[in-house]
DNA sequence: CTTAGGATCGCCT
DNA sequence: GGCGATCCTAAGC
């Protein structure tokens, strides 16, 4: 009797459905709060990459770096970027598809502290302004690759009002330039780049 | 304000 | 050998 309730109540109110194809788990999760360890804040940044997509890491098939992306949908993905970096994604729909969600920027909200002490004093506009900031300021390494979004240390909160979402180009790519497939939560002010206007 | 270069890892040609 | 789903710093306007 339980699960039933459950099931009846789970659809979307109190998570996030991974287990679709990413454009839309992108838009589903601006104005979420996800938080690592109790840090964290509001995503306001979103890119959706596809298994059909020449600008994603999956696009070639499974490899060891991108093997998470093959696996079960909720899970994180976490890769090196230019040799120095992390980025994290969320990993969507079904296990053996090869779709993520890149997490852009969040606007700080908990654990600011934690954030400067991992990188630095700087204008609470930067600390996660930024896929490589952002990771860095929450303690993501390849340490986390692969871990349920469900479970600790992660934690997602869906959003609980309908923001104004924007949409444009994903940044720092060179192909599928005309997928307008980067979101952002209208009038923030943690973006890592604006968007283009309209 | 804009632009240029360096750091440095995994995968592709 | 080359090129990124990046960021920081320095220099130029």
């Amino acid at each position: 009797m339980v699960l039933i309730k459950i099931s009846l109540m789970n659809s979307s109110a109190h998570s996030i459905d991974f287990h679709v194809p990413s454009e839309q788990v992108a838009r589903a999760l601006i104005g979420a709060i996800v938080t690592v360890d109790g840090v964290g804040g509001r995503i306001v940044e979103t890119e959706a990459y596809d298994r059909e997509d020449p600008a994603s890491h999956s696009y070639s098939g499974p490899t060891p770096r991108n093997a998470v992306m093959f696996g079960p949908p909720a899970h994180a993905y976490v890769y090196r970027s230019y040799g120095i970096h992390w980025c994290l994604n969320f990993v969507c729909r079904e296990a053996g598809h090869g779709a993520g969600v890149l997490i852009r920027a969040i606007e700080p909200l908990t654990g600011i502290d934690a954030m400067r002490q991992r990188r630095g004093l700087e204008p609470l506009k930067l600390l996660c302004s930024g896929p490589g900031r952002m990771a860095q300021a929450l303690d993501i390494t390849h340490a986390k690759n692969g871990m349920s979004l469900f479970e600790a240390p992660f934690h997602i909160e869906p959003p609980e009002e309908a923001y104004d979402i924007m949409c444009g180009p994903r940044i720092g790519i060179t192909k599928a330039m005309d997928v307008p497939w980067r979101f952002g939560l209208a009038g923030s002010k943690f973006f890592s780049k604006p968007f283009p206007k309209t």
